[in-house]
DNA sequence: TTGCAATTCAAACAGTTGTATGAAACTATC
DNA sequence: GATAGTTTCATACAACTGTTTGAATTGCAA
């Protein structure tokens, strides 16, 4: 198949100057001079923008959801079929937090892609994440293996809340930063991870009824 | 300042569509269709679109930030100066979610259109957002004298989960529906209150070190 | 009614966007 | 080294965008 020289400088450049100034204001135009190729060479290669897009989105999710189930299968394996539920709270949100966070000047591109598409969200990455679920199924099914007490809304509503710690601190770490006149350090990867996962974890295990019940009370 | 008839149209007519199909793909000949007004009515009363946009933004974001803070004075004033962390985080958490969920046919056009501005994210109402710091210290300021023992770095953690919960399950509300085959109830909105005001107090009261680190040693 | 300002309108503008075209330049095979 | 297939290129296209313009209309005060 040639070269595919000009293919992969399009892929790098895209996902250069997506990471860089988010996919609002990123034309083909500006891809393929970053790339160093003509214009027509995205629709030829790639068939539309969208698909370009798309494909870049893929290839980073992909990896980060083989590396989640990677840790979750070692997990389960090491537990004879169940894993504790923190082990799996760990494999769920620890590769996202890992690749998206960490020092600014050594965080890859490929991470600051994946922080765009969080961000922004177009129609093509949108188009993606909704075949995400079969996805998330294997984990709900691991946390029921792991709390077989645990009614299986409790466990959704668990691995909702850990997802949304995750992905909102990832969001909005800048907000986080500055809001909290950097004291709370976003660079501290594992940090991050074990706060997310222990709040995760005491969502999932703690007396479900007294604590709801005490929430309702303070409502009034 | 003659009939404002135009003007509060165009208001509405931009709120419904935007709710609807998004900022994305609403030009502003859709909105003045919409509206049956001219073109040229929305740059003659607001000056350009994104303007209108954060009219409509600014709007409604006011109202939720005066109905939480007047939640939060009442519950300081009832503690004399000190409110419960659960009715801290209430106040914080419940007016967007209130606003956001709910049985869809009851669910408002603003609501609607809060929505979309919390799943998109377009450049005028990310300018907007950035200046909502100033709002959030106001809760941290509480929760700190509700948690005097607390130390600041926990109590951003707290609030950041807090608010992360929240977004999320509106953002997601869709994908947690599907993902729990209508298990998990999101028009329940007092329920999702409570599941998310009670986490994040147990976050917020848990002792920090001896969970953190069960999930430090959960991570080797 | 007259006059003046505020508002509405149709039309055009200027810019940008993603995509398509057809010729030119390559590359590898025979 | 001719040929067939692939890849590149300059250029044009068609559509759509938000915004502007200047004339027409309206509403109101004198």
């Amino acid at each position: 198949m040639a070269s595919d020289h000009t293919r992969s400088a399009i892929l790098a450049a895209a996902e250069r100057l997506y990471a860089d100034r988010g996919f609002g204001d990123v034309t083909l135009r500006d891809i393929v001079a970053e790339a160093g190729v003509n214009l027509a060479a995205v629709n030829y290669h790639f068939g539309s923008k969208d698909e370009l897009i798309a494909e870049l989105f893929v290839t980073r999710s992909i990896a980060t959801n083989r590396e989640r189930l990677r840790e979750l299968k070692a997990a389960e394996e090491e537990g004879g079929g169940r894993a504790p539920i923190e082990v799996i709270l760990r494999a769920l949100v620890g590769p996202t937090l890992r690749g998206c966070l960490g020092p600014e000047n050594q965080r890859s591109t490929a991470a600051r892609f994946m922080i765009r598409a969080s961000i922004e969200s177009v129609p093509p990455i949108r188009r993606i994440k909704n075949r995400e679920i079969d996805h998330l199924r294997k984990f709900a099914g691991a946390m029921r293996r792991s709390l077989p007490d645990r009614s299986d809304v409790d466990i959704y509503w668990g691995l909702n809340f850990a997802l949304a710690m995750a992905h909102h601190t990832i969001r909005e770490s800048e907000r986080l930063t500055k809001l909290s006149e950097g004291k709370c350090d976003l660079d501290d990867v594992e940090d991050v991870v074990a706060r997310v996962v222990s709040v995760a974890t005491m969502a999932l295990t703690a007396g479900r009824t007294e604590a709801k019940a005490a929430s309702k009370v303070a409502a009034r």
